[in-house]
DNA sequence: GTAACTGCAAAATATTTGCATCCTT
DNA sequence: AAGGATGCAAATATTTTGCAGTTAC
């Protein structure tokens, strides 16, 4: 994938300081972020305002989803490359785990179909699974 | 279903005016509710700490159950029978109209397994769909 | 009567908006 | 140079906490 510089030309979005940061830290991430977890990260102090209206904006050219979480903590994560293009494709699963708090994108595993009741035409889907991922089972495997 | 002060008793809560009232809005809302939407119904003016600590205890006796949204906005629904008695298999689909804004228990409609990488241990899942809903489609199907 | 619940006040936190200044193109 | 982005201040909204008075059992 691209480097945050050349996403943001291509979403025709000027190029400042604080847009490189943050997309940085998405491009890094692999995982789900919150305003705050942003905050934090950042090593330039960012205004809070700037944060928000980063996201709104990354979120609007499509650069970044929401993700549907219980709690009030809204997460945010990079959108797969279908979606830089407008059309939100963001049909796989969402892993919480509860040991490390983190929420990954499982982008090989899909959201799948279900059949609803008569009547209910379906958009789009989403999908959290919540328990232990990869890395806190233990396992070598990566929590990509 | 039972009454509002039934399932107070029965889950060893004081049956007091607001539970009863916040409780039958679940009862006969049979859809999920927000905060703002439970202030908003209750005729008798509660205080808004008082809902939101009567929306606290009723998760933690598992009589309601959170729902994850994609905005910010919390939203809480009745668990069906099986959650009552504090496992939480509230394992169905939640419809998100995006006509009338309600979102809907599907208790009929189950969250399907869905394969995890490697190490990945689930627990819970969590499905939303969004679209129109049959009561907006203009169909006379109930959405129930 | 006692423990628990409620309302009020206030604190803590989160989000939005207006405006002057600065930066990108 | 012009339009947009940022930072600051402040307004608004949301959630939590402490405490005294009231209610359920």
């Amino acid at each position: 994938m691209a480097d945050s510089k050349t996403i943001l030309k291509n979403t025709k979005l000027s190029v400042t300081a604080s847009r490189e940061q943050i997309l940085a830290l998405f491009l890094v991430a692999n995982g789900a972020l919150s305003q705050s977890d942003i905050e934090q990260k950042l090593e330039a102090g960012f205004d809070r305002v700037t944060v928000y209206r980063t996201l709104h904006t990354f979120v609007e050219k499509g650069i970044i989803h929401q993700i549907p979480t219980t709690d009030n903590n809204v997460l945010y994560a990079l959108c797969i490359d279908e979606c830089a293009d407008g059309h939100h494709h963001d049909d796989h699963v969402h892993f919480l785990c509860n040991t490390c708090h983190i929420t990954t994108c499982l982008p090989d595993v899909t959201v799948p179909k279900v059949s609803l009741p008569a009547g209910f035409k379906p958009q789009t889907k989403q999908m959290i699974v919540e328990g232990v991922c990869g890395k806190c089972e233990g396992l070598s495997v990566a929590c990509k």
